[in-house]
DNA sequence: TATACGATCACCT
DNA sequence: GGTGATCGTATAC
């Protein structure tokens, strides 16, 4: 699953207009075994979405200050998501505009106008420009018109995606050299 | 009730 | 390479 929804698009409706960014980098999270997964502290109340049916949106906050997106993949009872770790844009009629506002400090800026490019690498900063919070978890992706998934006309081949060990999951043991991470 | 820490990021040396 | 920001969640008391 985290393969095949590489090069799909993740889509975000935002006043009225459409957002579409190319899925690059996804990571698996499986089940209650996976000490990486949130899924292994067992069924609570951050935990449910996942425990819940596949194709809904598992948002959650980390380090207090950014939000990252993912999707449950499998059947009721079975807690494994796909974390969205990375996109492209693809079509965009918003945030070109460079005025997405945000600021981690006063010393910075208001309105952040670096490119679309550095500003959607990463599974903090794409939830960060696409506007993806807890107000959206539990959505169904495959039916919401705020936020969705689309097939993409292109074919990837299995020669297009490198692996690697996921990012930032020293303490879960052996599980943290699984070769889950997933990029285009 | 109190405390430790994280599926991150930006900035610093 | 390292660190601070900042808060929900889990765990310990």
């Amino acid at each position: 699953m985290p393969r095949q929804l590489l090069g799909k698009y993740l889509c975000r409706r935002i006043s009225g207009r459409t957002i579409r960014a190319q899925i690059t980098e996804t990571e698996a999270y499986c089940g209650t075994k996976d000490l990486a997964c949130h899924a292994s502290k067992g069924l609570t109340p951050r935990t449910k979405i996942m425990f819940g049916p596949p194709g809904h949106a598992y948002i959650y906050m980390i380090y207090g200050m950014y939000y990252c997106f993912n999707v449950v993949t499998r059947e009721e009872g079975c807690p494994e998501a796909v974390l969205i770790r990375g996109t492209k844009v693809v079509s965009d009629q918003w945030s070109m505009t460079g005025k997405n506002k945000y600021s981690l400090s006063s010393k910075k800026p208001a309105i952040d106008y670096r490119p679309l490019s550095t500003r959607l690498n990463g599974p903090g900063k794409l939830c960060r420009e696409l506007k993806i919070d807890k107000k959206l978890s539990g959505v169904d992706v495959c039916k919401s018109r705020e936020l969705w998934i689309e097939d993409s006309q292109e074919e990837i081949k299995s020669s297009q995606i490198k692996k690697g060990k996921r990012i930032g999951v020293d303490y879960a043991g052996k599980w943290k050299n699984k070769l889950w991470r997933f990029l285009l």
